[in-house]
DNA sequence: TTGCTCCTCACGTCACGTGAGGTGGC
DNA sequence: TTGCTCCTCACGTCACGTGAGGTGGC
């Protein structure tokens, strides 16, 4: 029966001395044999167990659920449950590095579009990113109440232009006005600026939010922080359940 | 200015507060304010920086990073380059979990076609795993070489029955006895097989091989190491390069 | 006064890696 | 004798978590 040392089953198995040491030390791989020197001397077996161990640390299984499963007498039935848990570990891992790198990815491109850039900047670019989602749902609202008005405008419209009759466009405009009232308030009470030179959040008087030039992002405002005139980035309120 | 305990910077990041404090030990988010009593008092600017480090941290900048691109004056260079390696480095670990997953995926499928396993086949499973990519290279060299003589052998049969030219199939014969002779013991040299029973890798005679029951991934074999008499799993050899 | 929060050690996590200083084995 | 390999401490990695024992602040 040929021995192997310390190295030797490194070297087969693609791993460090130190990792064939450690093994010994957590009692996951205890060589068969010492030297008289007091080396260890590892037997066909053992290079057979160690590799078995190496693939189920490929596999991302840690050290105590490799021993547990190479003491089982009836592995069968705790291997599966093992496997199991690791194939859930894995694809929680796997989730959780795709949304860092979708994040990172995204904070890049905003990075790219500013051409001078602070590190406060980043906070302002992770604040508009972790709001982006709550204005979506903002503007999904507005979107939806809008749709029975605007039909209701169309169908107005035609009617008046192909029968000539005027009074749905009246009861449009009787229900319209009220509502464009009512919307406007809604989002300008569940949305916010971020300036851009001091980085504070604040909100607008309505009427200057109102009338202000904008974009599908941003509004041109004057900070009541700071005074800047400017466009300002458009985040949902922080307060916006009240 | 309002202060923030530590709780409450804790509370207002989504950390814990030992996370908060052990910011302060590794010098990242130094309170501005210490109470009579030693507690520590953070301001706006102090919590809107921790904002800013745990964005950067749930794209997995480890604190170091984090600390370098804080005190640089000018962040817009160090940034880019700490994004760009973040992104490699994410990247990476996603193609690492990746492959775990997929090989714990086939261990589960192999696992479930045997009804009865012990440790030792997750050896097995793991030896035939990785000497797929081997066999799968011997096959198609097989078949590469295969071709021609597979395309003059059907030329030469349909030329014998539409034009009666019968000598071309005997060139073909000529042709396909050393090269049928050639293949055989090219395969039988770079494969072995795997003893279902005592799980050793062995090399059969070539004429108990040739003759053999098979299926595309097993033949019906003698283990030459414990005299089992079965079906064993066909792996690439192991010094096949020799 | 009573909870609640916060404080600082000090040690644990996980699978090794990295020296240091010494030694076996060819 | 000379390299090379291997040995055992002992400490480092990374970002915290977990008690322990004590205390500030309302």
């Amino acid at each position: 029966m040929s021995k192997y040392t310390t190295g030797e089953v490194a070297r087969l198995c693609g791993v460090t001395v130190r990792t064939v040491q450690y093994y010994d030390t957590r009692g996951i791989l205890t060589p068969s044999a010492l030297s008289e020197g007091g080396r260890r001397l590892y037997s066909e077996d053992d290079l057979a167990r160690m590799k078995i161990i190496c693939f189920l640390r490929e596999l991302g299984l840690p050290i105590a659920a490799i021993s547990q499963l190479l003491s089982e007498d009836d592995p069968g039935s705790v291997i599966s449950l093992l496997l199991d848990q690791q194939e859930q570990a894995l694809r929680e891992e796997l989730d959780a590095r795709q949304e860092k790198l979708e994040k990172l990815v995204s904070l890049k491109r905003e990075l790219r579009r500013l051409e001078h850039f602070s590190v406060e900047s980043i906070g302002d670019i992770a604040y508009t990113m972790t709001s982006k989602q709550k204005l979506r749902k903002i503007r999904a609202t507005m979107l939806i109440t809008g749709i029975p008005v605007t039909a209701l405008q169309w169908t107005a419209i035609i009617l008046w232009i192909t029968k000539g009759l005027w009074w749905l466009f009246v009861l449009w405009a009787v229900i319209a006005i009220p509502y464009g009232i009512w919307i406007s308030h809604y989002y300008f009470s569940h949305v916010a600026y971020l300036c851009p030179q001091c980085h504070s959040v604040f909100v607008p008087k309505m009427k200057e939010a109102f009338w202000a030039r904008h974009t599908p992002s941003t509004r041109k405002l004057t900070c009541t922080a700071c005074g800047h005139h400017g466009f300002c980035v458009e985040v949902a309120r922080e307060d916006s359940a009240k």
